[in-house]
RNA sequence: AGGCGCGUAGCUCAGUGGCAGAGCGCUGCCCGCACACGGCAGAGGCGGGGGUUCAACUCCUUCCGCGCCUACCA
């Protein structure tokens, strides 16, 4: 009863017959009972439910289980207590009951109930009860003598050791989940009834004393000092749970309790990465045994990475018949395509949605390498051993090669701080749009010339760096391009240095002289294509307003800008501007490109005055900004230095914009 | 019920106080000697309200929408 409930206050502490068995059972007070539903007087089972072996446990009562091995009915341990009782209960009618399933008892007792008049009515009612995974039936609790550990004994250390950062998770969140089960932990049972797996260490006597050892000759030496000789012990049947035995795999496999070399060198160890759900059946398990036993974090770093899921973000199930067969990918894709494509989209803390399409966009990624190192193949581009990066003196080879220095930091960086998809991102990037788009293409003209030597072995250099760069990523090609071009010995790559930035001096004069060249092929690039001027039309490109630094610069660079801007000529514009010319602005200069009547005047007009009015509306964002004196007291000083650059260079660019559209007229 | 997390371009996601980014997709043009699994160019966006701040995608609050975990499953 509930201690509050007023109906029966007065009961309680007094006994009750229980029909049918005609035992007296005690009435007490617990608030487990629910005044609200029915009667509010509850009969509880404590052998047969897991809340009433809790109610049981608090009064101390007896329980008795009437469910055997089988889950049939067995009458042995209320035998003495079966009583008969005039009109409610008769020990004939349990007897009966011996042997027959639940299902047929609970019938007969309802039938027998009703046949005693106890029965006030039947009605359905739904309630939660477990059912078996593979039989689908409802499981019935059982009580049984089982094993447990201590967890919250063992849990005190793991939670102190994350706490003091000696293991640490990555994303640091996932520290919540480990934390919050831990803290809440329940004495572990560890026994389970299998045939399989380490068997509980523990040896009964002929009377039933139990003898807990390390092995069978110790438990024997334990009976042996109680009965003073020898005595038939049977070992519990029991076998450990399978996360007991797992929790001892980062110490176990290596060879303990031998102290041998293995366990020296790899316990602890650095990094194990995991899924989260593994958290706790897995991870805090691993602690919690590896502290105890060893005196030591199993491991210092915990990344947790995403579950690999369908395209819809679907979890794979076999019924529901998204299972994704990464060997059929591969077969279709290649194993490389498979794996840069997992790294690419492996982002903190994050679900993978993994698709056929996703895979064969990065396969394009892993053939425009093998392309790229095609390309170097015939142009005599490979192994440069005597070269020296930092003696390179061409501003191409330098601003090459200080653009792999980059790369290699922002991979490097990627790594240690576990961004996956970074890594994957610096080296696509730095492959397709640095080495690919514009170096190979800004070489190409150059490769015969005076500069052609140092070019070449600058690329191979880079090339051999994109392959040690990528080969976590992309082993296969990586590897077959690393042999075929005789890096290093053959099946060498796997075991190269892993690329270091190399010192350059000076390298923003060649960083200027490049980001100069590349904003000028596109802008000429950009404006052609606005105005539809098909490829074929090759025009001259003049440079009006060019200080001299830039009309050097052109000079230097005008094979380049020729054959990638589609240019016949190019040339500083003295006279007046040519009409029917397209313009564009570039930084203090201007482009102009005379195509006579193949430019529609009207969609040129329309072009520069939408460049125009986004010049001229970040200037007056700025402008807005900067006369605002609570910005230019509060902001640092050296925010507001670079709004007003930027508000002078989008001016100025305006302004020369506004000229362009005067000219054209 | 509680806990954790997520809403940024058509899609998948980065970005954590100071100029909104990537990949894919899409649109247009191009098969000119590495690559059409390609090249060049383009369009397109911070879930809603309130607050803090000189300044908010970013910090606080609230609402809406969504996902996951825990209720004794390996």
């Amino acid at each position: 009863m509930h201690p509050e409930d007023p109906r029966w206050r007065d009961l309680i502490g007094q006994r009750a017959i229980l029909p049918l068995v005609g035992r007296a059972i005690p009435i007490v007070a617990d608030e487990y009972s629910n005044p609200e539903k029915g009667s509010g007087a509850v009969k509880i089972t404590p052998a047969h439910d897991f809340n009433d072996f809790a109610v049981g446990q608090r009064h101390d009562l007896p329980m008795p289980s009437v469910l055997d091995r089988e889950a049939l009915i067995t009458l042995a341990e209320i035998a003495e207590a079966m009583t008969a009782v005039e009109g409610i209960a008769d020990p004939g009618f349990l007897r009966a009951l011996e042997g027959q399933s639940r299902e047929a008892a609970r019938k007969a007792i309802v039938a027998e109930l009703d046949r005693l008049g106890l029965l006030e009515k039947t009605e359905p009612h739904t309630h939660q009860v477990p059912h078996g995974d593979r039989s689908g039936v409802p499981i019935e609790p059982l009580l049984t003598t089982q094993w447990f550990c201590n967890a919250a004994a063992l849990a005190g250390p793991a939670i102190a050791a994350v706490e003091q950062g000696r293991t640490r998770f990555v994303p640091k969140q996932w520290e919540n989940t480990f934390f919050a089960w831990l803290r809440d932990i329940q004495p572990w049972c560890i026994s389970r009834q299998l045939w399989w797996g380490h068997r509980i260490p523990a040896w009964y006597g002929p009377d039933g004393q139990v003898f807990v050892a390390r092995d069978e000759a110790a438990a024997r030496e334990a009976a042996r000092a109680r009965y003073g000789s020898d005595a038939a012990l049977t070992q519990d049947e029991d076998v450990l749970d399978t996360w007991f035995s797992s929790g001892l795999w980062p110490f176990s496999t290596l060879g303990w309790p031998e102290p041998t070399a293995e366990v020296a060198r790899y316990y602890p160890t650095d990094v194990l990465v995991t899924g989260f759900d593994i958290i706790f059946f897995w991870v805090a398990r691993m602690m919690m045994l590896g502290l105890h036993t060893m005196n030591q974090v199993p491991f210092r770093t915990v990344y947790i990475h995403g579950l690999v899921r369908d395209e819809r973000g679907q979890k794979m199930a076999k019924s529901k018949g998204n299972v994704i067969d990464p060997l059929d990918l591969i077969d279709r894709y290649g194993a490389d395509a498979l794996r840069f494509t997992i790294c690419a989209l492996t982002g903190p803390g994050r679900d993978v949605k993994l698709g056929a399409a996703r895979v064969e966009s990065y396969r394009g990624f892993v053939t425009k390498l093998w392309n790229a190192a095609r390309f170097c193949e015939m142009n005599a581009i490979g192994p440069a051993p005597g070269f020296d990066p930092a003696a390179a003196r061409t501003p191409l080879a330098r601003w090459l090669l200080d653009a792999a220095n980059t790369a290699i930091a922002e991979a490097t960086a990627a790594l240690d701080s576990y961004r996956i998809d970074d890594y994957a991102a610096a080296g696509y990037r730095f492959t397709w749009n640095v080495f690919c788009d514009w170096f190979l293409e800004l070489a190409k003209p150059l490769l015969d010339g005076p500069d052609g030597a140092e070019l070449r072995a600058a690329a191979g250099h880079v090339l051999g760096l994109i392959l040690r760069l990528l080969h976590p990523a992309m082993p296969f090609v990586t590897e077959a391009l690393w042999d075929h071009f005789g890096y290093g010995a053959p099946c060498s790559l796997i075991r190269a240095r892993w690329p270091e930035p190399a010192p350059l001096t000076g390298a923003e004069a060649a960083r200027a002289e490049l980001d100069w060249v590349i904003r000028l092929i596109t802008e000429i690039r950009t404006a052609r294509a606005e105005l539809n001027v098909p490829p074929s039309v090759k025009a001259p490109v003049l440079l009006r307003d060019a200080a001299p630094a830039t009309r050097a610069r052109a000079a230097r660079w005008d094979e380049a800008i020729r054959r990638l801007a589609r240019a016949e000529h190019v040339a500083v514009l003295e006279g007046p501007a040519p009409s029917g010319a397209v313009q564009a602005v570039l930084d203090e200069a201007t482009v102009v490109i005379p195509l006579g009547g193949l430019i529609d005047l009207a969609a040129e007009r329309a072009r520069l005055g939408k460049e125009r009015e986004r010049s001229r509306a970040e200037a007056e964002k700025l402008a807005r900004k900067l006369a605002n004196a609570d910005f230019t007291a509060r902001a640092p000083e050296e925010v507001v230095a670079e709004n007003r650059e930027r508000l002078a260079a989008a001016e100025a660019e305006a302004a020369r914009l506004d000229a362009a559209l005067a000219r054209l007229g």
